[in-house]
DNA sequence: AACTATTTATAAGA
DNA sequence: TTCTTATAAATAGTT
């Protein structure tokens, strides 16, 4: 713009070329506050010079322009993607509050709070529900039941049975080794308790698994 | 930059501001490009109107540009926040799956499945908590099937007076009237029945709300 | 960095 | 909005 035309391609004298760059870099940068104070509009201008130095100029802030463009185009891909992600993560959580309230809704009824919320039919399927519910529990609950008292007199018979053995060799020993009768006697009058009893007598060598 | 020198501030005048940033704003564009051109910059330049209406320029492209801007200064506090959310929000999924499966298996439970993971403790503590609820919900029923009963033998009783004074009017308007005496058999007949069969007659002109 | 001839941008008016 | 034009501003080439 002065004592010569400019064409509009590279400079290839790089001394003019960078001349050029720092003369025309501050008319930019002073055209853009002029324009930004004159409209009040919000500007945001960087210059990269080619050896990667940055001038720049913003109003009211950089990271506040950066923020504006991004949300007009939901842009840089990086944002896109965090802000997709954001959209789904948000979608799962109401999805799955709503699944949460309405299962906390139906496990209130069934131990029979906030019934009032119900009108007759409701309540008649859910009596049903539950009735079906509350028999199918309560015969696992006997079936498991019958099977561990079965288990504990089976194992109270083994103990039994051991302990018949035991004590036929403690006879057996006390013959050879002339023990103490009385010692004997005492062990003898354990085993003469009966099998109820024998149940309540977990701390046994053998390990009952009562729990 | 003619017919006047412009002095930095504000343009007070509406029209002549507008007028002024679309000038400035094409000029400003133009700079831009030809800096970015002569030089071989990297510009990146956002000019929002007023308005709100974006006006831009970058070279060789804007995410290029705004990530180098934001490499230059070590991530925006933008991408940090967006990460941070995203990370509270998957808490949050993690938090509400856990809540969801443990209610699952509860809920199921209740109903009767999947009993084969108790041992007998658990189940004598889920039926027990199992039969209070049940127990909850026969009584609510009952209570309101009861009321409902009731308030259905209110009805039939209202209708019931209804029909004995309609009877005695058109007894009163069969001497007056003349009318034939076998009409009139017929609606007493109808009267005679008892309260039971009456609650199965929803069908008169009293809107009995049986639902 | 300063100068200055010249081009370019644009304020005001239409 | 667009065109015109007088004039301010920017700047290429020079020193």
């Amino acid at each position: 713009m002065a004592r010569g035309k400019v064409y509009l391609k590279k400079i290839h004298n790089p001394v003019n070329r960078r001349v050029t760059f720092s003369k025309r870099k501050t008319g930019l940068l002073k055209k853009a506050r002029e324009l930004s104070v004159l409209c009040e509009a919000e500007i945001g201008l960087f210059i990269f010079s080619p050896t990667g130095k940055l001038y720049e100029f913003a109003r009211p802030s950089m990271n506040g322009i950066i923020a504006k463009y991004q949300k007009h185009y939901a842009s840089t891909r990086n944002n896109l993607e965090l802000s997709d992600h954001i959209e789904t993560l948000r979608l799962e959580v109401e999805n799955l509050r709503k699944r949460m309230t309405h299962l906390e809704k139906t496990c209130k009824l069934m131990i029979g709070e906030d019934l009032e919320l119900l009108n007759l039919k409701e309540l008649q399927c859910l009596e049903k529900k539950i009735s079906l519910g509350a028999r199918k529990i309560w015969s696992r609950k006997e079936k498991v039941s019958l099977e561990h008292i079965r288990s504990l007199k089976m194992k109270a018979k083994s103990v039994m049975v051991e302990n018949a053995t035991l004590l036929k060799k403690i006879a057996r020993s006390r013959t050879a080794c002339h023990l103490n009768i009385n010692i004997m006697e005492g062990v003898n009058n354990n085993f003469e308790t009966d099998a109820a009893t024998q149940q309540d007598l977990p701390q046994t060598n053998l390990n009952l698994t009562l729990s």
